[in-house]
DNA sequence: TTGATTTCTTAACTCAAGTCAATGAAAAGG
DNA sequence: CCTTTTCATTGACTTGAGTTAAGAAATCAA
């Protein structure tokens, strides 16, 4: 009963047993290939995602280049904003490692909720917290140098570094391939 | 009867004419002169804003230095991250102009949610959305350059170029207000 | 209106990121 | 295992943002 989707509910809500029991047997749990592409551009998205292993980028695609804005990895809802708006999606999601992933639709969700009413108080704090979490990549994008946002990473975190390709990373910091390479070198010494 | 925060609220549901009475006379409503700080770093937030008329901007003050994170103005909610976290908040919120701003706290929150409890349903929807526009104000931010920035604004929010000065305007796009005076230069041709 | 203050622009120079190109290293595939 | 492809590094050069400093323009107050 120790599932990870369960982990997760309890920061924000207590469950007991029986409530445990529904979401272990309710989750929806699907493996994907590396490359896999979970949502493209244009498409509505109808599904929504809680990571349980492996890693998911977020990227736009601007004249045939990759803008990553994100990286999903275990313990990690992803929410589309096409998913909340429904409308076409802007961006990108792909699996940068075999994933096993735990997966949420409208219907899923809303009978998740009949089972289990007392989830509905965790919408809005959910959400409250993805934004919070939001408002602070933003602000540490618009306070540092690429150079600090770099040593953010590294802090914040560090095993990225090690599974996620640097170009990837680069893309992430809002700098080229190069240009991370020569902040590697700057900062060894 | 037509109070702009009725008019917020009639974006996410459908409101009754009692309803609109309620939420009328509910408000608590305030003046402040040009330059008062709604909110300091190292305070904790207890109120959230609705701004009926004015400009409001939030920004971090780095070793001296101020970096605008946002601008608010008329029909905008302000939900500071302090607010939702009962830490102390790590940025500054600052009126730019004479503003006349609806205050809510916790106590009057919930005591509006007891009168009008179909606001209840409200709170993950305003939520999603707020998270949505954050989002999409960051991956702006990661996919442009600072010339790009200020284009956007332009044609998203042309408004605040003329009631803000462009020092802010510079901060609030990552950049120095000499870079902009350039931009504006070579975009004038 | 005038003087003071704040904001905006311009210029000269520095520095870090972008670009283009070449090379090395590592990973993937047969 | 070797080959092929992808990824990371390095160098030379370009470009645009930062810095410093000065002066012009706009705003505010007396």
């Amino acid at each position: 009963m120790n599932s990870p989707i369960v982990n997760f509910l309890s920061k924000y809500i207590e469950l007991t047993n029986e409530e445990i029991n529904i979401l272990a047997n309710q989750n929806f749990i699907q493996s994907f290939k590396k490359g896999t592409i979970l949502l493209s551009e244009g498409k509505i998205a109808i599904e929504c995602y809680f990571i349980l292993k492996g890693c998911v980028s977020s990227y736009y695609l601007i004249e045939g280049n990759v803008k990553v804005t994100g990286f999903y990895t275990e313990q990690q809802p992803i929410t589309p904003v096409s998913y909340t708006t429904k409308k076409p999606s802007k961006y990108y999601l792909e699996c940068l490692e075999d994933c096993i992933i735990s997966i949420g639709t409208s219907e899923s969700n809303a009978e998740l909720l009949r089972k289990v009413p007392r989830l509905a108080s965790l919408g809005a704090t959910m959400f409250e917290d993805q934004l919070a979490n939001e408002r602070m990549k933003y602000d540490d994008f618009i306070k540092l140098s690429p150079e600090e946002r770099y040593q953010n990473l590294q802090k914040t975190r560090p095993d990225l570094l090690n599974r996620i390709p640097q170009y990837l990373i680069a893309s992430y910091l809002g700098i080229k391939p190069e240009s991370l390479s020569r902040i590697r070198k700057r900062l060894n010494k």
